[in-house]
DNA sequence: CTGATCTCAGACAGTTCGTCTTACTCCCTT
DNA sequence: AAGGGAGTAAGACGAACTGTCTGAGATCAG
């Protein structure tokens, strides 16, 4: 079965259906043509309908919804319907339980041993560790502490 | 092109290639006949075909290389070439690549975000923001300091 | 020699992916 | 009212990928 229609999980968007998400990451709602005017700008029937038939299937994965249009015209318009970091953990989880048996921490370890950090990561990692060392009491989880 | 076969760069395995080279670091190294006893306890000719041909696939991206038999016999025996987190990095820096244009940094706030950390990782993190901290000036990423 | 075991090469069906064609339904215009 | 341009829905298509299996040689033990 090639997903679940009926759950609201998320499946993985292929590379076509993952550019035309970035564009409505971009627009916020669109219409096909607005997407097809961007992707194709002298774009044919069939590549209007590519677009249409990437949109079906990133619904069909729970990517993407649709309502009617805002100005009672007939077109739909389309919106994402998880944003970048949704998709991040998705496939986050997703090595995490290929490779790791689900836990997350092997993942952690690579990143620490690949020193893939950058200035604004440290600052975000020791206000992290701050924050779990100082008190295990206080769970508030967006306590500001100091910015700048 | 499904793979560039002279360079020494490693694609993703698929979910049986992936059960066999689980099975590989297991044993570290092992014969057709070793994995395919351990798959199919009684296994068949066609049985000991498919994950010869899945060896074959796992060999063509450079995920498992094989020598000669250490006792001198015909057979082949099979070794991982890639260990579980070089796989890890290789996921990681592909979900970079597809969703934040490379960068890693939107993983690693994804993460804290999460509180995809266990007390070890808090530990490890700890260890290495005073380890960066301590050492603004010094900004060589590999210097080994203290290690404990 | 015979038979078992290995290797290599390739067939095979099912699925996915990106693209395109067709058919139909509206609404606007003249 | 007729025509046409816009939209929607359904599905055909080839290429590629995946997992499985068959067949034809090699090579070695007894």
């Amino acid at each position: 079965m090639p997903h679940d229609p009926t759950a609201s999980s998320v499946a993985e968007p292929t590379d076509a259906e993952l550019d035309l998400l970035k564009l409505l990451w971009q627009f916020g709602a669109a219409t096909i043509r607005d997407l097809t005017d961007r992707r194709h700008p002298n774009g044919t029937t069939a590549q209007y309908a590519t677009v249409q038939k990437l949109l079906e299937r990133l619904r069909g994965k729970n990517l993407v919804r649709r309502g009617p249009a805002p100005d009672g015209g007939r077109a739909h318009v389309y919106a994402a319907a998880v944003d970048r970091d949704a998709l991040i953990g998705h496939r986050l989880r997703a090595t995490a339980e290929a490779l790791c048996e689900g836990s997350m921490t092997p993942l952690v370890s690579h990143l620490v041993d690949a020193r893939a950090f950058t200035d604004d990561d440290v600052d975000a990692l020791r206000a992290l560790v701050d924050r779990l060392s100082a008190t295990s009491a206080d769970d508030d989880p967006h306590a500001p502490g100091d910015a700048s």
